[in-house]
DNA sequence: TCTCTTGTTGATCACACGATCAACAATGCT
DNA sequence: AGCATTGTTGATCGTGTGATCAACAAGAGA
């Protein structure tokens, strides 16, 4: 239990004092939730004075958001490029599924319920979360015009069936942030869902089994 | 602007004066939110000092979860008592998707997902939120059962199938907290999903139009 | 009318938050 | 070696929170 009660902190460079405090950020936000970012509570495990965050942040609720924003779009990022090793857009539409109700994000869903409330009150990250929604948006979007141009799927409107999926994939993951018991083969249940609203063939979306 | 400064609030009967704590505690909840359920708060809006607001409550913990109760528990109650007055199950069904978009409830759904992350720190919310899920996908299961048994739907899981259907709605309305906008035809595009999982017949589950 | 029960007050405690800034000290430059 | 730059400190302010409790006063019963 050893602490670092080291007396001062070595001097850095500010982008890398930079650099560590988002970084320290990013980790409190996954650990603690974005409530938990506080400037003495990111000061404390970067190993340094809370007057130091502050002189690094315009104020908390900008470090708040590009937190936010940070961790999400990494997770955008990494499953957008999963997608593309796909073949078709029904195996992209299984897989997206599959990988987004797996229960191993479950720290980011937490992140994104709390930025849907906390945006009430913070308007940078208001800002931001409508912007990464969009961003998810266009990922499915592009899995049903993918789809649509193939023939695999039909659907009139795509954008508004990527967000009402996106809606419901955003729903099941923060129920099972409440209740990750309960309900047994999601996968399968979402697909039949998705099916119905692309237009698909029933069973040509197959999630993968659970292991 | 003139507020009451009057000097000293009447005697009430301990019922009296718990039943106003808890209906201003309800009205805050629904205005700003379940995070300023605090003890200054709900004092100055029955108009009484903050004192009093903590001796009639064990404490404020147990006070955001029963009002967060009180609130949804009357939602729950409310949808219900309308889908019983509907002939048949695909009816149900359909008049249960629309009423849930129809974002009149928006306020209701802002509290559901600040429950979701309070309950990480309230332990007695957290139970609290279990427990309506629990009751709402209770009438989610009623319907599906009650299609599976007039043949208009053909289910396995009827359990599961209700959670999915309620987790995608929370997602939905929860979407709809932060993008109001974008969406067109939320409920159509629900009711192909929903059939897609319930096994109906496509089309057999109709929202009725917007107003 | 007096007394006693009890609903009510409001000052107070300890704590946590964001923000500010004069003082300090480490580093690089001359 | 001396100096100027600048990364860093930590005390401090104002605000907000939940909780506590001695003191007060309104009302009912004698």
């Amino acid at each position: 239990m050893s602490s670092t009660p080291q007396k001062r902190a070595v001097r850095k460079s500010p982008a890398e004092r930079a650099a560590e405090i988002t970084e320290a950020a990013r980790e409190i936000a996954l650990e603690a939730g974005l409530t938990a970012l506080t400037l003495r509570n990111v000061a404390a495990r970067v190993g340094v004075a809370s007057g130091l965050v502050a002189h690094y942040q315009p104020n908390m609720d900008a470090l708040v958001s590009s937190t936010f924003a940070t961790i999400v779009a990494a997770e955008t990022q990494e499953v957008a490029g999963l997608l593309s090793l796909q073949p078709g857009p029904s195996e992209r539409l299984a897989l997206l599924v599959d990988t987004l109700l797996d229960n191993s994000r479950l720290d980011v869903t937490a992140i994104w319920v709390e930025a849907w409330t906390l945006g009430r009150r913070n308007e940078t990250l208001a800002a931001s979360v409508r912007e990464q929604m969009d961003a998810w948006q266009k990922v499915f979007q592009g899995v049903v015009e993918d789809g649509n141009a193939t023939g695999a799927f039909n659907v009139s409107d795509a954008a508004a069936v990527a967000w009402q999926i996106l809606g419901m994939v955003d729903g099941l993951n923060a129920q099972a942030l409440v209740r990750w018991d309960g309900v047994n083969d999601r996968g399968t249940h979402l697909a039949r869902a998705v099916e119905g609203m692309v237009g698909a063939a029933p069973g040509s979306v197959v999630a993968k089994p659970r292991l």
